[in-house]
DNA sequence: CGACATATTGAATTGCATCAATATCTGTGG
DNA sequence: CCACAGATATTGATGCAATTCAATATGTCG
């Protein structure tokens, strides 16, 4: 059993992703479920790499995934081949969940890099639950952690423009990931340039022209897929900037 | 006890969101939690009226709502006056919800025009799991039904152009609201046009412009607020239509 | 009726997409 | 180790969809 910091330790991460932590895999609230299967360690974790599909939008619901380690993205399709990334994930948060009502996913899931994933069968999340009286209340708190997210993501679509959409972007990565790294301030995109613009709702061009200012401003280093942020203030003031008024 | 008919007698609404359909108030599975009180009626319906706020953004978090009648429009706020609006919300919609987590709404709710609604103190809700196991389960349904909604919410906002979010939009609204009316393909819009702009992520005249062009071309009959889909195939067509390639 | 919100329509502007060309990186096999 | 091919990224030139600004019309309600 590796040993691990507490919530309480960890200032990192949002509070209201940590109320329980498990020290098996050292990962949030879901993996709680998976740690009291009595056997002191995960069951079924299986890696990915990338381009590998967790599952795909329409398949039947039959996990619920937990990510340990790596980044996964989700996206919507339509026709016509246009695909909305919905979002990007990385260790301790949960995937697949939203399927629950519905009884399919309503995205898909790919690994952006080689990530270690949990799996729990939706079968037995009944079965679970008799151990585990509060699960449904843990997914409850996840699921509506996900719908704020995914408020943010509405609000930053309608009314944000692309150079505040590529500033919040950032500063949310950095958030997630920087925080765990040596250098809170310096991360790797784990995302091309094409799927920040899917992401984002603009074209891979018009990221790499934002990046491209937003580093000759001083404001961030970019090497690659290397970022640094060097005035986090002035990139704070970017999201918020000018009213359209 | 007003007699209403079962869900499966009402194949106007989603399949997703009547698998208990509460025969007291005729709403669907949220308020199966306030018929359940032992008194046959729902405690705490209230009526607000068009300009009435039910929660605002950064609230604490102390009711649940459940909508019974009207229309109820949900916000996200910025700075410099910047708002997005998340949802427009129709009967039979539960509301509020995702402040579980953070214990702080994230939007606010605003009625649209007068609309009952009942109300249910957060801090019964693990009271009320006492006597309706099942209820924790009603959530995590009521939200993964939500989270897809506003995946489906930033795809259009991320890849579609202004008349497909338009026709995208009236096909929505068709469905929530008049198949539940005489005609069903005729209805009547409770929002203005500014704020289907600010749903869809566009300027108010924009939406006044594309209004016009669907309606000179026949597809649609606009008389004020008044709405008749006269071809649902086309606007349907003008939905997925050319792919950006 | 008069005041104010809501809606419509036109004209000018612009932010971003699109098209296009080149550069750079990554992995693979000789 | 280098050369090559394909993916990824950068940068420039041009076009257009949608916003913004502006003016008028129409609706709503005291």
């Amino acid at each position: 059993m590796t040993a691990r910091p507490l919530a309480e330790e960890n200032p990192a991460l949002p509070k209201a992703c940590i109320p329980i932590l498990c020290a098996e895999c050292g990962m949030d609230r879901f993996c709680a479920l998976l740690g009291l299967d009595g056997t002191g360690t995960a069951k079924r974790a299986e890696i990915y790499r990338r381009g590998q599909v967790l599952f795909r939008q329409g398949d039947t619901f039959d996990y619920i995934y937990a990510l340990r380690s790596g980044s996964v993205k989700t996206s919507v399709s339509g026709k016509g081949r246009r695909v909305q990334i919905t979002g990007f994930h990385f260790a301790g948060e949960p995937l697949g969940l939203s399927a629950y009502a519905k009884k399919q996913y309503g995205c898909a899931a790919e690994a952006l890099e080689t990530s270690s994933v949990c799996k729990v069968d939706v079968n037995r999340v009944e079965e679970i639950a008799r151990t585990v009286p509060s699960m449904y209340a843990e997914m409850v708190t996840m699921l509506s952690v996900r719908v704020q997210q995914d408020e943010q993501l509405i609000f930053l679509l309608g009314t944000r423009r692309a150079e505040e959409r590529l500033a919040d972007f950032l500063i949310g990565l950095s958030r997630r990931v920087a925080s765990r790294a040596y250098f809170p301030t310096q991360f790797r995109l784990s995302m091309s340039r094409r799927e920040i613009g899917s992401h984002l709702g603009m074209a891979e061009e018009t990221i790499c022209r934002i990046l491209a200012r937003l580093h000759d401003s001083g404001c961030i280093t970019l090497t690659r897929r290397t970022v640094r942020i060097n005035d986090m203030e002035r990139l704070s003031a970017i999201v918020s900037s000018a009213p359209v008024d």
